[in-house]
RNA sequence: GGCAAUGUAGCUCAGCUGGUUAGAGCGCAGCAUUCAUAAUGCUGAUGUCGCUGGUUCAAGUCCAGCCAUUGCUACCA
């Protein structure tokens, strides 16, 4: 069978954090891929890098009073360490923050650009006037519009999970300077990716994905695509786009090239040919391990700009779910929020490996760490079950037979049984049935322990330690040890090394599945792999919520204490009087065609200066609650000087007050008979 | 609110295009064994297959509704 050429890249780590557990599931299935691959002989090479690039890092490094390169230099010598010591085998891991990417950057861009691919215009953000800096959502703290908390970010409301524009916060705050954000125009650059609908129809359809992921896809496909922004304004850590002084590549248009680069660092110094992988005629095989968040980024900007920029696209991405830890999200405050570091700090890395492998399958659903099975599983499999099939064999060929195997077995079904699964379990492994392939292998070591079991070794041993009889079955119950060591390699390259030793042979390949290991000599038995204590797990979650409490009081700032009352923090009468309360009178209302849960209101406000009246349309959720004939004709509170929000049916220019929990419970407020439409309510 | 995924023994999960008494591993109980890192083997118990209806000779498996969890998304202004 003629050798595959395959290159595999895992989604980028970035470089503003430590390596948790989530990255390390990423990291261990796709190593476990890789490594099967190189054992059964293919050309297989694998490459990741830090993702380097972007705000969150210039800022970072800017308040520990470090250049932003110190920043990410540092990161990535952690990064390197923690994937090191979990036995991640890169064949390369560079930066995306190099001069291969700015060079493959951009010529990308340039391609795109020429080939009519970039748009440019002009859109208005927030803006830091103290910081000089465009804000993203993230970088924009305020009280939520809608259930009132505080600090909440720019995009969403963490208390009530409502979602906004950040100029719809009560109070916006830049978090860098705390200044009050203004609205700035600025050039920006896009690509145009609906130019790419047809290709990308196709290209999601052609089994390339998995069928979750194209089915998701074809949501966005089906709909109206977005032109995608892939430029920011000075001061941005990254790449310059070139003929743009003060424009910046945003840092997800480099990050998977930063895939190419790494591979093009890879070839300077190897024999590999950049363009054998990347140009449209390659015949090698390019896959991306990536996590579910980032299916977008992979499966329809990176196909788009490979296209428009003549490379090759990936003959396949393969995305995978979120770890949980005890059926939960990783929390920081519960301890399950563990870092590469911390865990190893405690527990051996192919406790995890072994495990994740178990339970690892080839779709997209969230899998969860569930610690006390981690440790049972983990020792009843290994421990129990595996190692010891050596451990129990080994003692025997030591004592009666200086370490030499039989020249011939004692049960030779047993083991061409054993062997006759290596497809069924080559084929698992191929296809990201992880946790099958597991399943299968297990169930060879339980077959191997009843063999044993059976033949009762110590029972001959004990009247003739030097039996030829003895001999063989310990050489059988040593082969199947052998073949099954062979099959967990890609899962556990460590331990396998030490059963490499322990046997006496050279590292394992594949094809040592159809060998058998006789007349030779082993070396003395050690214990391969220990049993996963449970207090060192629970140490592992207590150094997590330490750090956790650690950090969080260093960096606590004064969080709004509630009292009794449920009331919101008190505020200056100048956040009061910033809020334009009128009296308004509803002049028609009707149900919105399409709409569950909206009322359009169209409202008079009184008149301007110049004697002109004011109206407004309001959308509001009172359907429910309210026939709207019966409103015609009410007055009621309209809060005037609220930004106007663009909603699916219209702007909705305003809002007005009501109380109530919702539902036929809504009750809109009514001033008094006597005042007028437009009267401020102060 | 919408869409999607998930919901099967105490735990983690398998159950393909509907078809005999619903499975595995771990855990648990009993027995055997003592070579082995208290490891192994045998036997066994445990499930209204989220809930409610429906289609069918037959449903964990198909359909509808509902509930819960998670994710995405929104007309929560």
């Amino acid at each position: 069978m003629k050798a595959r050429k395959i290159l595999v890249t895992m989604a980028l780590p970035y470089a503003n954090g430590a390596i948790h557990l989530g990255h390390l599931m990423e990291a261990i299935q796709t190593d476990i891929w890789v490594r099967l691959q190189k054992m059964r002989g293919n050309d297989c090479v694998y490459v990741c890098a830090d993702d380097a690039h972007g705000t969150a890092i210039m800022l970072s490094a800017e308040k520990q009073g470090i250049s932003p390169e110190q920043l990410i230099d540092g990161v990535k010598r952690a990064h390197q360490q923690d994937y090191a010591e979990f036995l991640i085998g890169f064949d390369n891991f560079h930066s995306t923050h190099s001069e291969e990417n700015r060079e493959l950057s951009e010529s990308i861009y340039l391609a795109l650009d020429k080939n009519g691919h970039i748009a440019r215009r002009a859109i208005s953000q927030l803006f830091d006037p103290e910081k000089e800096l465009f804000l993203a959502d993230r970088y924009i703290t305020g009280t939520c519009p809608k259930c009132k908390t505080p600090g909440q970010y720019g995009d969403n409301c963490e208390a009530c999970g409502s979602t906004y524009s950040p100029s719809d916060l009560i109070d916006p705050r830049s978090s860098i300077s705390g200044a009050t954000p203004i609205e700035k125009e600025s050039e920006h650059f896009f690509f145009d990716l609906p130019q790419f609908r047809t290709m990308l129809q196709q290209w999601t359809r052609s089994g390339t994905l998995q069928d979750a992921v194209a089915n998701k896809l074809s949501e966005w496909l089906d709909d109206d695509l977005q032109q995608w922004d892939i430029s920011r304004d000075a001061p941005y850590f990254g790449f310059e786009i070139p003929g743009a002084p003060g424009k910046y590549f945003y840092v997800w248009l480099d990050a998977p090239i930063g895939y190419m680069a790494s591979f093009k660092n890879l070839c300077a110094r190897t024999d590999y040919k950049f363009e054998d992988y990347w140009s449209p005629e390659s015949d090698a095989e390019l896959y991306h391990f990536i996590g579910k968040d980032i299916i977008n980024f992979h499966t329809l900007f990176w196909p788009a700009m490979l296209t428009s920029a003549g490379y090759r696209t990936p003959t396949a991405v393969y995305a995978h779910g979120f770890l949980t830890v005890d059926g939960t999200k990783m929390s920081k405050s519960r301890g399950t929020f563990v870092n590469a570091r911390t865990y190893l700090d405690h527990l051996h890395p192919e406790y995890l490996r072994y495990y994740l492998a178990a339970k690892l399958g080839p779709g997209i659903d969230d899998l969860d760490l569930n610690l006390e099975d981690f440790a049972l599983r983990v020792n009843s499999d290994l421990v129990g079950k595996v190692v010891n099939i050596a451990s129990r064999c080994a003692g025997f060929i030591t004592k009666g037979f200086s370490g030499r195997l039989a020249n011939k077995l004692d049960d030779a079904n047993l083991i061409a049984s054993m062997q006759s699964a290596q497809q069924e379990i080559g084929q698992y492994f191929e296809q990201r049935e992880y946790s099958k392939a597991i399943r299968n292998i297990m169930a060879l070591a339980d077959h191997a322990n009843q063999y044993i079991n059976d033949k009762q070794p110590w029972v001959i041993a004990k009247s003739a330690p030097d039996s030829p009889e003895l001999q063989r079955i310990c050489t059988t119950g040593l082969n199947a040890f052998r073949l099954l060591i062979c099959y967990l390699k890609p899962v556990l390259p460590a331990m396998a090394a030490k059963a490499e030793a322990f046997l006496n042979v050279e590292p394992l390949q594949w094809d040592a599945l159809n060998s058998q290991l006789l007349d030779h000599t082993i070396a003395q038995f050690t214990p391969l792999m220990t049993r996963v204590e449970m207090d060192k797990v629970q140490a592992m979650i207590d150094a997590t919520k330490q750090e956790f409490n650690q950090n969080s009081s260093a960096v606590s700032t004064t969080v709004a204490v509630e009292d009794a009352t449920g009331f919101e923090p008190e505020i200056e009468f100048d956040a009061f009087s910033r809020v334009d309360l009128r009296v308004a009178k509803v002049l028609a209302a009707e149900h919105v065609e399409g709409a569950d849960k909206l009322l359009q209101l169209t409202l008079d406000l009184g008149s301007d200066k110049n004697g002109k009246p004011i109206q407004r349309t309001v959308f509001s959720g009172i359907k429910s609650a309210y026939d709207p004939a019966t409103l015609v004709g009410r007055l009621t509170v309209i809060v005037a000087n609220l930004k106007p929000r663009k909603m699916k049916f219209g702007m909705s220019e305003g809002m007005i007050l009501a109380a109530g929990p919702g539902g036929k419970e809504i009750w809109l407020l009514e001033p008094d008979a006597n005042t007028q439409p437009g009267m401020r309510i102060t």
